[in-house]
DNA sequence: ACTATTTCCTGGATGC
DNA sequence: TGCATCCAGGAAATAG
């Protein structure tokens, strides 16, 4: 499941592989999809547009996209972009390469739901049980969307359309983490959750942050002390920057950017452990549900 | 304006 | 072995 950690991962494996590229044409599955808006419009928004650069905004993944302008041969060979010819570039003057970057036009939005996955391969490869979206790239290579369990959304939208709410964990300081919580009576676990709150916690790292923190999920979250909420706020970051260094974690079925398996895990001290015994007490962890989410926690260590 | 609950979806695990 | 049932989870939709 990735939460901000892996999406990081995965955004910036991407950023390496595709940035610079070219999508020539794109295949989207029969619906339904999961777009968000209609295919054929999805389609038409990405075809021949250059990859500027990927990035991660919360847990979502995006692609910063400009209309690739080819210099097309009317006698039309491949979509290739060629210098201009030495009569050509005489007249076009002083110009041999554009100086000023192009800001990005539109965007390609992507949010891996739970089990969304997106590789770069050849077209060769075997295309996998899932796969609903295929784009095809310049240089021969394919981007690739599967997700079995169809929780991932698709979208394009002219740059500045894609706003998220929220504050983004890594770049916020304590005074505008704490205002966060402040008269909500929702449990702090919930608000962790709440993207437009904090965007990038999911599940696992929110149990992770209460268990370091030493706040038990179901407290209310009005009723956190300034200086709980200062020792939450850095045990956030903490465990978001660790799984990020460790190039994202994972409980079940997660890829990297590659389309590789196999990846490390980091060390849940809660999550996934109910029964065990602390690893600071040796207290059997408990799990309850919040909010249809399961939720981990020390009763002896969190308070 | 909030908060809580339901819904979507399928593979894997569990139970009889 | 086979079949049914449950569970996982993010976020949007719905209900209170």
């Amino acid at each position: 499941m990735p939460e901000l950690p892996e999406v990081e991962t995965i955004a910036r494996g991407l950023a390496k592989r595709v940035s610079g590229e070219v999508i020539e044409s794109i295949w989207l599955g029969e619906k339904p999809e999961p777009l968000k808006s209609p295919a054929p419009e999805i389609a038409a928004a990405l075809e021949s547009t250059r990859i500027l650069t990927v990035r991660r905004i919360g847990k979502h993944i995006v692609f910063d996209l400009v209309r690739n302008n080819l210099v097309r041969n009317n006698n039309n060979s491949n979509n290739v972009e060629r210098a201009p010819s030495p009569a050509k570039r005489r007249k076009s003057k002083a110009t041999p390469k554009d100086p000023t970057p192009r800001p990005a036009e539109s965007q390609f939005i992507v949010h891996l739901g739970m089990t969304g996955r997106l590789q770069v391969c050849d077209p060769e490869s075997e295309i996998l049980k899932h796969t609903h979206a295929i784009l095809k790239l310049a240089s021969g290579r394919e981007l690739r969307f599967v997700d079995p369990r169809r929780f991932g959304r698709l979208s394009v939208a002219p740059t500045g359309d894609f706003a998220a709410a929220g504050i983004e964990p890594l770049e916020a300081d304590l005074d505008r983490f704490t205002p966060l919580f402040r008269n909500r009576k929702t449990p702090i676990k919930s608000a962790l959750l709440n993207q437009k709150l904090l965007r990038g916690v999911g599940n696992i790292y929110a149990d992770e942050s209460l268990f370091r923190a030493g706040i038990r999920p179901r407290r209310r979250a009005s009723t956190i002390t300034r200086d709980q909420l200062a020792k939450l706020f850095t045990s956030v970051q903490e465990v978001l920057r660790e799984a990020i260094s460790l190039g994202g974690s994972s409980i079940s079925d997660y890829v990297d950017a590659d389309g590789e398996e196999g990846f490390f895990q980091l060390q849940h001290r809660v999550y996934g452990r109910e029964a065990q015994p602390c690893l600071v007490c040796k207290t059997p962890i408990k799990r309850i549900v919040i909010a249809g989410r399961s939720s981990h926690y020390c009763p002896n260590c969190q308070k």
